[in-house]
DNA sequence: GTTGCGCAGATTTTT
DNA sequence: TCTGCGCAAC
């Protein structure tokens, strides 16, 4: 196999196959291509089956992308890579051993909003005020708990006791796994911990699937966290074949569970492993590279890595500094704009923001600009009511134990059965130790014997309705065809679900059923993709994989740092580098580590660029709800003046405009960014005020109006001002972009 | 069973 | 300032 398109430490990577293997790959060091090229050298020179290959990527579309480009370069069927993420795989062969831990193979996964649903459950069934107790806090718990790989008759029992700050926590976790144990139910973190548990107890199985997998891949290994960890070692502890491949510049997600200590101990773990680096950066130019190493060179959690390129020097950084977030949004707008019209392509382009509540001034200023945009990983689809709803609908007949997936959909659409009936159904099924539709199918066949239980012959009738159509649609999904589309047109009509929306005649309703055309579209397309369609597997699908599918969208990117890893853009704006926001206040209050992880964070979002960076930063920025001077970010602190030009951005002659003496020179390194930056303590009050009613001005965005109201005066002055269109708005003078109008004579 | 108000809280979110 | 939620009243 030819290997020549890749360069000498890339080539060690593919070739070093036997044994433990760390390659470290720093940001665009052609990471993916390499990885590929293994596994093609595996198969090809090892004569491997994809089938003994494993390799484990964090989401489902890095596992897309490589199972495609693998189908490419090799002769084998994109279906036989065994190329997934850890929580698939772990389902999946939940799925085929669950007789061993007591499952039966339909489980249902809870999300993680259905964890909290339970904690709530359980709450209330120990009679402890949620106040006292936050369900999250319980959510975070078990989050905890399993990311350390515990599972039943785990040594790490006392660790994960120990974790609880509040010594009721343990007792309320093993409830929560009781019941859903009761549900037929695991959580995310429960698939790994499962299959710990399952490897550990029966060491036959754990062979089995040591012999299968004679090669271990797993890429963005700085993101596992101990229990993904655990599960690699055991996979591998036989052949000790294991390939991690991680950047620990790049990890960002510590409070996720990942730990850093994984790719640390490594070697303890795998003695004699191989440590391969990829320093050589494709990506990006000279000067972005630099200034990248520069900043993330101040972290002292490092394995030390040299990231350089070969690229062209290219052009400086710009660092822009913005009067308020709305001057940062147009100056980005207009930059892109300008790029747009050099023939740049959008989705060439990307805005990086660190908090998700960012993206409204900037998407503001782009649709003033008329400028297309998307936002990467917006809203889920999945998570909105309607289709939470239909997804109950199915989970009921494929896990009829799933309770709260029942009791989410038993009164929707409202069939008389409230609040009461519902705590009546439930109190007898606790009463019985049955689940909720164990107990609602035995008050359905036998009435006589359930009259205790005090429901109504309406109830009565719903609840019989409701268990046929369940019935009907288990039958249609065991048959010997089953056809989930059909299944759930089956419940979205004779549900009255349908009707329900029908009846809503708002805008709000036909976006719904608009959605629920969406789902039908998603069941159908899943159809296509496999040969045995069933609702378990477009229930796992879409709960383990819920990212937006792919956007044909050509336009700019917006997204958080976090959703940026993994990509590249010729052109790439990081808004809002200010201290208390990139770093997050919560990270320079606990300093150390949580900085240094935003410092990881800042270093993925600038290398993410090619060829133009630009990061703007404004002097004030409304944030819950009041004015905060924060500073520029001492991230941009720490990039050396020879890679940057600087900027800035206020928007015109204004009522107030900022004068001098409110600049302050800010402490920085000698070589880098010192620029002037509006301190808040000394803003002037202003003898009077600028503005009173009936005073005619030019707002720079919403054109002409008249002021209505003054308030304050000076630096706190206020008014209220209307525009041509009708519309009202309140600006703080000292910061609006305004001009006084004459009245013509 | 819906609507509305008051209050707390307010990063990041591959699965 | 904005949002999401829990509870109270229609």
């Amino acid at each position: 196999m030819d290997l020549s398109h890749l360069n000498p430490a890339q080539q060690e990577a593919v070739r070093q196959t036997e044994g433990p293997v760390m390659i470290l790959a720093g940001a665009g060091s052609g990471k993916t291509r390499t990885l590929i090229a293994r596994i093609q050298w595996l198969l090809e020179e090892k004569g491997m089956s994809p089938f003994q290959i494993l390799a484990v990527t964090f989401s489902n579309k890095a596992a897309r992308e490589m199972r495609e480009r693998l189908a490419h370069v090799t002769k084998f069927d994109i279906g036989t890579f065994q190329v997934t993420t850890f929580h698939s795989f772990c389902a999946r062969l939940l799925r085929a051993e669950a007789q061993y831990l007591g499952l039966s193979r339909n489980f249902t996964i809870f999300d993680d909003g259905e964890t909290t649903s339970v904690a709530k459950t359980i709450l209330g069934r120990k009679g402890i005020n949620p106040k006292d107790i936050a369900p999250g806090t319980i959510g975070w718990y078990v989050d905890q708990v399993k990311n350390l790989g515990w599972f039943p008759g785990s040594p790490i029992t006392q660790r994960a006791q120990e974790l609880a700050e509040d010594p009721r926590l343990w007792d309320l976790f093993l409830e929560y796994e009781a019941e859903l144990h009761r549900s037929n139910a695991v959580d995310f973190g429960g698939l790994i911990t499962g299959v710990l548990q399952l490897f550990e107890k029966f060491p036959e199985v754990r062979e089995r699937y040591q012999a299968r997998f004679r090669y271990v891949l797993v890429d963005e290994y700085q993101d596992t966290n101990r229990a993904q960890f655990q599960l690699v070692r055991l996979l591998g502890a036989g052949h000790q074949n294991v390939c991690v491949v991680g950047d620990e510049d790049q990890s960002i997600y510590s409070w996720r569970g990942a730990d850093i200590r994984n790719i640390m101990d490594f070697d303890e773990i795998f003695p004699g492993a191989r440590l391969v680096k990829l320093e050589q950066n494709y990506r990006s130019s000279k000067k972005i590279i630099e200034a990248a190493a520069h900043v993330i060179a101040h972290n002292t959690e490092r394995k030390g890595k040299k990231l350089w390129t070969a690229n062209a020097e290219g052009n400086p950084i710009e660092i822009v500094e913005c009067r308020d977030e709305r001057a940062e949004g147009d100056y980005i707008a207009m930059k892109v704009k300008a790029a747009l019209r050099e023939g740049v392509k959008g989705s060439d382009m990307a805005v990086i923001y660190r908090t998700n509540s960012q993206s409204r001034a900037l998407e503001d200023s782009f649709r003033r600009e008329r400028i297309d945009y998307h936002i990467v990983a917006g809203i889920k689809f999945y998570e909105r009511k309607e289709v939470k709803d239909l997804l109950s609908y199915m989970r009921v007949v494929v896990n009829p134990k799933d309770s709260l997936a029942l009791a989410r959909i038993i009164n929707v659409p409202t069939r008389g059965i409230g609040a009461t009936s519902l705590r009546k159904i439930e109190d007898e099924a606790v009463r019985l130790n049955l689940s909720l539709w164990e107990l609602v199918e035995r008050v359905v066949s036998q009435p006589t014997e359930h009259k205790h239980v005090g429901l109504s012959a309406k109830v009565m009738s719903s609840l019989g309705g409701l268990v046929t159509l369940i019935h009907e649609v288990q039958v249609l999904e065991a048959g010997p065809n089953p056809l989930p589309s059909y299944s759930y047109e089956k419940l979205l009509h004779e549900s009255g679900y349908l009707e329900m929306l029908k009846a809503d005649r708002s805008h709000e309703g036909a976006a719904r059923l608009e959605n629920l055309d969406e789902l039908l579209t998603a069941l159908k397309s899943f159809e296509g993709t496999t040969d045995t369609p069933t609702l378990i597997g477009f229930l796992e699908t879409i709960t383990l994989d819920s990212e937006k599918q792919v956007d044909v969208n050509a336009s700019v990117g917006f997204m958080t740092a976090h959703g940026s890893k993994g990509l590249e853009y010729l052109r790439v704006f990081i808004a809002g580098a200010e201290d208390n926001l990139f770093p997050s206040f919560r990270s320079l209050e606990s300093g150390g580590t949580a900085v240094e992880e935003e410092r990881r964070l800042f270093y993925v979002a600038m290398t993410r660029a090619m060829e133009h960076l630009t990061i703007t930063f404004a002097q004030g920025r409304m944030l819950w709800g009041s004015l905060k001077f924060n500073g520029p970010s001492q991230f941009v602190g720490e990039i050396p003046a020879a890679y940057f030009e600087k900027k800035f951005h206020g928007t015109g002659p204004v009522a107030a405009p900022v004068r001098h003496d409110e600049f302050d020179q800010r402490s920085h390194d000698d070589d880098s960014y010192g620029g002037p930056v509006l301190q808040q303590r000394r803003s002037p009050a202003r003898v009077s005020a600028l503005y009173v009613s009936g005073q005619k001005v030019l707002h720079a965005l919403y054109g002409q109006g008249t002021v209505l109201e003054s308030e304050g005066a000076g630096a706190d002055e206020k008014i209220l001002i209307m525009f041509r269109d009708g519309v009202k708005k309140r600006f703080m003078v000292k910061f609006a972009p305004l001009q006084r109008v004459e009245e013509a004579p």
